[in-house]
DNA sequence: CACTTCTAATCCGCTGGAGACAG
DNA sequence: CCTGTCTCCAGCGGATTAGAAGT
């Protein structure tokens, strides 16, 4: 039993390290218990009750059939291959910009977003290049046959310039530049008005154009209205081409911007653009503004479930924690976790619920000055503006921090007392970690400790089955070759990879090769790699698995089942009292390394891990977990309180590195890291003034570092880059801003830079951005008597850059501005929702989401089925407007007492008026529908929304967004971000990042 | 070292069309 | 014969997992 509060953990004050283990932060205003939701809850009882208070909304869809179990096959990724994997991930390449402005009329029809909007359609064309994922493991796949992939490659870095872009009115020629800040819608009203309908069915927007994607061009039968062409130009792009580009052609500027609609949209939405770091700005002044209805300073316990009522303990207790952890209280309990029946969403909604009509408040202050700024660089109205740091801006917080506390304490002391109740062992809650107020004045103390947490149980590791020879013979030279099981094994995991592009790839088959050789010995028949013929054993595999896939259900049903019942122990780890899920508990399977990209070591053979490899950690009072492989033994068991791993072992790759266990995403310990990564990110706003200040000023320095660290903060600071760590030979040749290369970026007169590299995962960073004139000089500099492959920063890397950070605010780190960025642009853009329903109000938020993915660069290889699907939704499309068409006439006939027509295959259509007309209003509405879910599917073909709803957005803002628009929370996050982000549930309508 | 971030692979429920059948 | 309803099934896409790659 332990101690109970004792738990908690205090951190000193330390320097956040980002990534570092001790770094935390406090949070201070959140508001108290709602912290932690999360994960554990014990369970047992779990009450249904809980409902909590709040749950008013309506559920919303369907029960998020959610697989309860996760279990799942874990197939060994390596076994199975199968899949081919594209690689071509970019879109296509046109250049697009998006276009600003926005005409006036523009309706509303922002549905599409103003991406779509944004893009422009006639760009003319533009390089195009053609893998994105260019040095990706992918690329030497020879194009897919699909079409569809090949021409995406516009990288969305790109696009996400164009947000900014071009003013509408310039023409000239400014069209040639190619992006950023210029730009500025004038009209800010045109957005403004939304039509009730709106989106969906607009489908006005034209995109004339014709889709851009080579292979598209199949017929699109139907007409021409498809909203979803339009778009493509863009779309069709990587990513990062999508903003920026804008002006590649200077033409196109002007056409496009005659386009849509949508720019209206985008010229409102632009301003906080991803783009533009700025926005924040935008947003100070929106605070000010702001909110009829509800005071933002709320004390955050304000919205908790009234435990306020007086009630024995015991039920305050119960009643706290389920409201707040709602989601996943139940889930303990395996079964449970379809139970879940209580959506969230109601609980949040309900809390808050009023009508959003707020928002647009702000909207039109924004439009005048925001706008404004814009054109600006950046560094520019940094300059300008005064350096001073701007705490003012977030008047939210305050309140809510020193009010939080108490609240938490309470929160906290009931924990504990339930604790008790649920007799789950001794062991005090961790959620307490201490949390310390931040101070008023920006500086904030920052606790730290090292200790995680004060008790943990677990039950170690799963490992995977042991081979099991199918004894299918390969052939060399022909002929059949006996194997042993070992050497049987390793042939086989490679067989099962046929169909990948690994399979062709040289260095793969190589190493491959080089580990397999050892293994079959120096006397085996097989000499040489090209006599081997894996087919028999590739055919085995494939029977095998449509084996699989043709049990019937109930066979599978029982074959998960029992999987479940061996892992179900696995699953859990009781970490001060709470039961908590794990998150990887299956060691690695052995198989042959997947390195993403050219990785130098793909094809290397990953040996079987055994409990000898593995260091186990668990409490010092809590049993050891049993070693599940008869004879053998753990390597290490430790008691480490000041790390949150449950077991490790090294990399049978890379030797020096770890893999590790820990527990889910869900758990109240990553909750809590997650939260403290949020408000570091939002501490950074109170500085970013000052830092934007200061290093442009630094442009012009004479001390040649001090100027590299200036150039490369505004590099992350304006794109969103990743810190670039040096790297080793033997890894995948990727770099991020302090790796960046001397060919990595073009200087293009006059003043932009174009960036074309392979960043994280070998994914391709392709954007043109114009950059201030000091900047574009200081780059200029930097390249000059360097060749390639030199670095571009020769003075600077990642630990200098991030000593001179946290030297600005304790604990800032390249990476904090990622997180800053995009939430704050996410926060920014969400003040723009205008959607009149849910429907148009989830595709107002997803919108902005398509923003943040696209400035943080998160792309997806477009489905190969994607211009097929395009197609199949516009012949459906052109057919139910024919019907209408039809319909009409028919309705118009049947007044006038004449005859229906016959159909073209001679039937008699027709009916009576009513019927008529209700049809056709079905028909109205599925158009709509369509032409909504048309625009948004090609929108985001390219675009991964995921890594940033789950990464890099305050899940808060989303939340309060829910809140403040009635919008049930799970039509944006699923259910495993209900889970993930329970400690954000109880934010206030009107929390701002 | 420890932990976060990311894309690909895989899983799995949902949607909607086809066919059978009833009214 | 026509229309509506129900079941079955394939395919689509979102949800999850895996595990590589960053910080």
């Amino acid at each position: 039993m332990a101690s109970n509060s004792s738990a908690v953990v205090q951190r000193k004050g330390h320097s956040l390290d980002p990534g570092g283990p001790g770094s935390k932060l406090q949070m201070d205003h959140l508001g108290t218990s709602e912290r932690y939701s999360n994960s554990s809850r014990i369970m047992e009882e779990e009450d249904e009750e809980d409902e909590q208070p709040l749950r008013i909304i309506r559920s919303v869809r369907r029960g998020d059939g959610g697989g309860g179990s996760t279990s799942a096959a874990g197939s060994s990724r390596g076994l199975n291959g199968s899949a081919s994997s594209n690689g071509v991930k970019g879109g296509s390449a046109g250049v697009s910009g998006r276009k600003v402005e926005g005409d006036a009329g523009a309706d509303k029809k922002r549905l599409l977003g103003e991406l779509r909007a944004g893009s422009n359609v006639g760009s003319s064309g533009t390089p195009v290049t053609k893998k994105v994922k260019v040095g990706a493991g992918v690329e030497s796949k020879k194009k897919e046959p699909d079409p569809d992939e090949d021409d995406d490659d516009v990288p969305l870095a790109q696009r996400i310039n164009n947000a900014k872009k071009t003013p509408p009115n310039t023409s000239t020629a400014s069209a040639a530049k190619k992006i950023q800040d210029t730009s500025k819608p004038e009209k800010a009203d045109g957005l403004s008005n939304h039509s009730s309908s709106n989106g969906p069915a607009s489908p006005p927007m034209s995109r004339a154009t014709t889709p851009k994607e080579g292979q598209d061009k199949k017929t699109r039968p139907t007409t021409g209205n498809s909203v979803p062409e339009c778009d493509d130009s863009d779309d069709d792009k990587p990513l990062s081409h999508r903003k920026s580009q804008v002006g590649s052609n200077g033409a196109s500027k002007e056409s496009k911007t005659v386009m849509k609609d949508a720019k209206d949209i985008t010229a409102k939405k632009r301003p906080a653009g991803p783009s533009n770091p700025t926005s924040d700005r935008h947003l100070e002044k929106k605070l000010k503004v702001v909110p009829t209805g509800q005071s933002s300073s709320k004390p955050p316990g304000s919205h908790a479930p009234k435990s306020g009522s007086l009630q024995s303990p015991k039920s305050m207790v119960k009643k706290e924690v389920t409201s707040l952890e709602k989601g996943t209280h139940k889930k303990n309990h395996e079964g449970d976790d379809d139970d879940d029946d209580v959506p969230l969403a109601q609980r949040i909604t309900s809390g808050s619920s009023k009508p959003a009509v707020q928002k647009k408040a702000a909207k039109v202050d924004k439009d005048s000055d925001g706008e404004d700024d814009d054109d600006v660089p950046l560094a520019r109205r940094l300059a300008a503006s005064t350096p001073v740091k701007p705490k003012a801006v977030t008047p939210l917080k305050k309140p809510l921090s020193s009010s939080g506390k108490s609240a938490t304490k309470k929160v906290l002391e009931l924990r504990k007392k339930s604790k008790k109740v649920t007799n789950v062992t001794s062991v005090t809650k961790k959620t307490t970690k201490t949390i310390t107020p931040r101070k008023s004045n920006g500086n904030q103390v920052i606790s730290g400790g090292a200790q995680k947490w004060t008790t943990l149980e677990h039950n170690g590791v799963i490992f995977p089955p042991a081979y099991q020879p199918h004894g299918v013979k390969m052939l060399y030279k022909g002929k059949p070759v006996d194997l042993t099981p070992e050497q049987e094994e390793v042939a086989t995991m490679f067989a099962v990879m046929k169909d990948t592009d690994y399979a062709t790839k040289t260095k793969f088959i190589e190493n491959f090769w080089n580990d397999w050789k050892p293994i079959l010995g120096a006397k085996h028949v097989i000499r040489d790699f090209e006599g081997c013929d894996f087919t028999p054993i590739y055919n085995w595999h494939m029977a095998e698995k449509e084996k699989k896939k043709s049990m019937t259900p109930e066979e599978k049903k029982r074959v998960k089942e029992e999987k479940l019942k061996v892992e179900e122990k696995y699953m859990w780890a009781v970490v001060d009292g709470v039961k908590e899920k794990v998150g990887n508990f299956r060691v690695e399977p052995p198989g042959l390394f997947r390195g993403r990209g050219e990785h130098p070591k793909m094809g290397k053979l990953k040996a079987r891990i055994y409990p000898e490899h593995i260091v186990i950690n668990v409490g010092e009072d809590a049993p050891v977990p049993e070693c599940p492989m008869p004879g053998h033994k753990w390597k290490e068991v430790r008691h480490d309180n000041t790390v949150t791993w449950l077991a490790f072992w090294n990399d049978p790759i890379n030797t020096k590195e770890f893999k590790y266990v820990f527990l889910a995403a869900s758990s109240s310990l990553k909750g809590q890291s997650d939260m403290e990564k949020y408000e570091k990110a939002r501490m950074l706003k109170d500085y970013i003034e000052n830092i934007r200040s200061t290093y442009t000023r630094n442009f012009s320095s004479s001390d040649m570092a001090k100027r590299q660290i200036a150039v490369a903060t505004y590099l992350i600071d304006r794109l969103a880059l990743r810190a670039g760590n040096e790297k080793d030979e033997d890894e995948a040749d990727t770099v991020g801003c302090c790796s960046l290369k001397v060919e990595h970026v073009t200087t293009v007169a006059p003043r932009s830079l174009q960036f074309d590299f392979l960043g994280k995962d070998s994914i391709r960073y392709f954007n043109t951005v114009e950059v201030e004139d000091q900047v574009y000089k200081a780059i200029k500099d930097f390249k000059k008597g360097k060749q390639n492959g030199q670095d571009l920063f020769d003075k600077l890397d990642t630990s200098k850059l991030n000593a001179h950070l946290k030297d600005i605010m304790p604990g800032l780190t390249a990476k904090v501005f990622r997180t800053y960025n995009a939430s704050i642009t996410l926060d920014t853009l969400l003040q723009d929702t205008v959607g009149s329903n849910v429907i148009e109000k989830s595709a107002d938020y997803q919108r902005a989401n398509k923003e943040v993915a696209i400035l943080c660069n998160h792309q997806r290889t477009i489905s190969k089925s994607h211009s097929s699907q395009m197609e199949k939704l516009e012949s459906k499309m052109a057919e139910a407007k024919q019907l209408l068409v039809d319909l009409k006439v028919d309705l118009d006939r049947a007044r006038k007492g004449k005859p229906p027509l016959t159909d073209s295959e001679g039937k008699k259509r027709g009916g009576n008026p009513e019927t008529l007309q209700k049809k056709i209003a079905q028909t109205e509405q599925r158009i709509e529908k369509m032409a909504l879910d048309m625009s948004i599917k090609d929108d985001l073909k390219t675009v991964a929304l995921g890594t940033s709803k789950i990464n890099y957005m305050d899940p808060r803002i989303t939340v309060a967004w829910c809140k403040r628009h009635d919008v049930p929370i799970e039509k944006v996050f699923n259910k495993s971000l209900l889970a993930k982000f329970s400690w954000a549930m109880n934010v206030e309508p009107e929390y701002r990042f």
